[in-house]
DNA sequence: CCCTTTCGCAACCGATCGGTTGACAACGGT
DNA sequence: ACCGTTGTCAACCGATCGGTTGCGAAAGGG
């Protein structure tokens, strides 16, 4: 299960950037060309190309030829692969913290050290 | 603003990490201590407890005081706000998506008069 | 045909990352 | 009071990352 692991890789680091994280938001709403992305940022076309790319490898997005520009638009297909990895441990961690409670309730008889709360 | 986009930035990357995700798939299903989680894994302790203090600071898990132990256990808050960003995202992409034949069969054209507003 | 626009590729740079080893702090057991 | 257990901190190393600049390829428009 290299394969879907690597992609698991590939898809949390590509979103673990702001910028990319602001592509995908823009994405959203509409398809867009790289010169069109590029151009809020201060940054140079070049480094916006590499974060496209970086998403496109992760399979966060796809393109498309349109002459000689390369439309760029969101692939939802990895992150239903995300949300899936993700749901599955936040449920089990909920669910093991619902025992919690009532495991503590039953051995917290010395804890007269927890003076601070969340 | 800066806020919460750490904290997403930090959560994405700790789990764009293979060892990084089967400690929480681990830790999904109990809570474990240091020693304990890297036990399985072939590399030094001192990599895991780094492993571990990324997931800490990620706001995915945190950490009790039991003795000399710290026992780490899920944090589902984060995992909820991974998820909440991505479906976002996700559903907008679906549901431009469908609509994308109706587009298709129109051509393609350029956005750069879209003055309506009704 | 050229020429422009759009954009990818390659090389490079500083910063961060994942790993190592070594030292040591904190706590309990005896 | 010592010792073993548990885990963190600090320094270092090679690899990768996000950014830059420079160059060139691909496709239309005049």
């Amino acid at each position: 299960m290299d394969d879907s692991s690597n992609r698991l890789d590939r898809a949390f680091a590509a979103l673990a950037d702001p910028t990319r994280r602001d592509l995908v938001a823009r994405l959203a709403g509409s398809d867009a060309t790289v010169g069109e992305l590029a151009e809020p940022y201060d940054v140079s076309l070049q480094a916006i190309s590499k974060h496209v790319k970086v998403l496109e490898e992760a399979g966060l997005v796809t393109r498309s030829r349109d002459a000689q520009r390369r439309p760029v638009h969101l692939h939802a297909e990895t992150f239903d692969l995300m949300t899936t990895w993700i749901e599955r441990y936040r449920r089990e961690a909920e669910e093991r913290y619902s025992r919690l409670d009532a495991l503590l309730a039953r051995g917290a008889e010395d804890r007269t050290d927890l003076k601070e709360a969340s």
